[in-house]
DNA sequence: GAAAAATGACCCATAAATAACTCAATAAGC
DNA sequence: GCTTATTGAGTTATTTATGGGTCATTTTTC
């Protein structure tokens, strides 16, 4: 039983990581229901969905996003449509950014 | 070479993935970092990073969270502070609602 | 208080994420 | 236009997450 090496994690990301999972739980409670229930909805196991309502950092971020828009726990504070037009825009505005950045450090020519 | 079998994913967790992934983009940019810098800063690989930026849904939201959070990206457009505190006193809330609920389907008690 | 269900916390086998690398294509700066 | 860094996209070995169990504890409902 080799304790397992995790990741470090800054407070700032296992406060968003906790609040997120206690959304989850607050609105599966508040609609009644069992864990079971949620998981097998999601297709996930309930053992997965415990690690999520605890915040635990290694959950896939794909399956977290499932269970909150599952259980009504909106992302971005964005509804579905919202959401998706939203991202139309910014791709819109991604496209004028440069795509590529170049570290000024480079370059010195010290050869003098 | 199997064909990985990805876990079904949502539009509207496909596209909250995408426009997490180019907002960290965004702020990277603005900060004139590379994908090599911002990696290195985060802990994790350039590949897992591009990962991110492309909108994964295989990727640990932990690691996910930090580089957001390192590149400047707020979750739940709360600066840190805010967030502890909105998640003691979400904790609290927690406190007071039931601890387990129980689906009406049961005990049908059909035995008459 | 009793019965039944839900939850929490483990464990293990397996599937998947991650690091580290390579190489081609693209973009930035002169 | 040329040079060189940066990016994109793969591949493989290794680490880790996940599913599916078990069992003890807590909580609901009667």
């Amino acid at each position: 039983m080799v304790k397992p090496v995790s990741r470090p994690t800054s407070q700032y990301t296992h406060d968003a990581l906790a609040l997120l999972g206690q959304l989850v739980r607050e609105a599966r409670l508040g609609k009644a229901m069992t864990t079971t229930d949620l998981a097998s909805r999601a297709g996930i196991s309930r053992s997965l969905l415990q690690r999520i309502e605890r915040g635990d950092p290694g959950c896939s971020i794909g399956v977290v996003f499932e269970v909150a828009a599952l259980s009504g726990v909106p992302l971005f504070e964005l509804e579905p449509r919202q959401l998706t037009s939203h991202l139309a825009l910014h791709g819109e505005k991604m496209a004028l950014l440069p795509k590529a950045v170049r570290t000024s450090t480079q370059r010195v020519k010290d050869d003098f």
